[in-house]
DNA sequence: CGAACTCTTGACTAGTGTCAAATTTTGTGG
DNA sequence: CCACAAAATTTGACACTAGTCAAGAGTTCG
């Protein structure tokens, strides 16, 4: 567990937003307000619950989270990757009521923000509100695109297709390359984000990893060749809108 | 082809954002300022394409739309339907370069709204933008519901799903029983819509007619037996997430 | 009226799922 | 820090859902 400075954690909001839409100095003033409450979740743990009305809205500062489904007998469905920098409940922020749940892939620190706050905040300085709006759909287009993933690509497709999303978006998110860029998932979360099976993600992987296009440790994957894997994946960056500017 | 008065036009939009969000006197007023401009979409023609940049969002008036996004090899999924009542290009409104196409599933009236005069809106009149914003919110939440569709329901449950859903929001969108609640899509499209093939389809649709849940027409299917249809398809509404009250 | 889509069906195939058991890794309480 | 229990991985054998191919019939639309 490393120390935080809460400046650092204003910076980083700062930078996450300023990437969605152009702020000018009294906006970057207003988010540095924000009361900053550092919080510790355990891996698995809840970060929004299916049902609950939200109250709160983390911003993640480190570690991964997922956004997950479930069907009524059990199944569950990720529907995608929270990474540090994320705003995670810019997706409930307006709705009285959570349709899925939020989780923490590995432990995280994130502040929690009271969402009447974020709404002031979004209504005070319209250009924060826009940046949190454009978050908000930058992550709905990667909800189509894992629509497409699941639903057109075949099992080693999706799997090479998930693991160029995630480099690049921890690439984007500014993630510097000394930090491990491996991807901690187990086998069934895997299967879930792609809707597979646990067994035949095992297939996959060591499939890919025959390849060569990527390297396997306990519980976490890596990129090797990334030209290879994103040929394998039909990978086209322009869903993730990271050059956004208005 | 009917004739469409203007100031019913205003009415609906009024009436799909205020299901949004509360809308006081002066935010209707102002959402009747609005260039009015009728114009007519051929089945299969597109609205917004891949690639460009938003400049016009349509209002669906009339007729049905959906989203697509087409693999590198050409497969091709759908993401989501709109309905009339439905602006089509919230999910873009933000953002400078659409990463996914919309065409008219059936002949289509729609008022096309420059994007510039939708964003001064919104920050004119801060409940008109949040209500635009709940909207692509809620849109957002039916992407993750057919990311669960597609991932973890079988072919049966999937299509009764989303026969649930058409159904649902169409009496949400305030569409008179006296009018046609049959959904006119070929099996191909609906296949698209499901991550199935349109043979595959065509099995399924049989299956679910001999059970007496459905009845089939030329080139569209029609609810039988709701609740029948409701348990095969796990059809749990919260996700349209029609009762909102900001 | 004909060409081009759709739909339907059957026969066959292939990609994933299911089940089960051995092995390795991880996490926890003493 | 160890020992054990629980969780995750790996593999093989087999099953089954959904895909592919093909051909005939029905529809739609210029």
């Amino acid at each position: 567990v490393r120390v935080i400075d809460i400046s650092d954690v204003h910076d980083k909001m700062i930078s996450s937003l300023a990437r969605c839409h152009r702020l000018d100095g009294d906006d970057r003033e207003a988010i540095r307000t924000l009361p900053v409450e550092l919080r510790h979740y355990h891996a698995s743990s809840h970060l929004v619950r299916e049902g609950q009305t939200p109250h709160r809205c983390a911003f993640l500062v480190e570690g991964f989270a997922y956004r997950q489904k479930l069907t009524l007998s059990g199944h569950r469905s990720l529907c995608s990757l929270q990474l540090p920098g994320d705003f995670v409940d810019l997706q409930n922020i307006y709705l009285s009521e959570s349709d899925h749940d939020v989780q923490a892939l590995t432990e995280v620190t994130a502040v929690d923000l009271p969402v009447a706050v974020l709404r002031a905040l979004a209504g005070s300085r319209p250009n924060v509100g826009t940046a949190m709006w454009i978050q908000g759909l930058s992550e709905a287009s990667i909800f189509r695109e894992w629509l497409l993933n699941i639903g057109r690509r075949d099992a080693r497709s999706r799997m090479a297709h998930l693991l160029c999303e995630f480099s690049i978006r921890l690439q984007a998110a500014g993630v510097p390359a000394s930090e491990s860029h491996d991807l901690p998932m187990t086998q069934e979360q895997l299967g879930d984000a792609l809707g597979l099976t646990a067994v035949h993600v095992n297939r996959v992987l060591k499939s890919l990893e025959e390849n060569g296009v990527i390297i396997r440790g306990k519980r976490q994957v890596r990129v090797d060749d990334w030209d290879g894997l994103r040929r394998i994946a039909d990978f086209n960056p322009r869903y993730l809108h990271l050059r956004q500017e208005g």
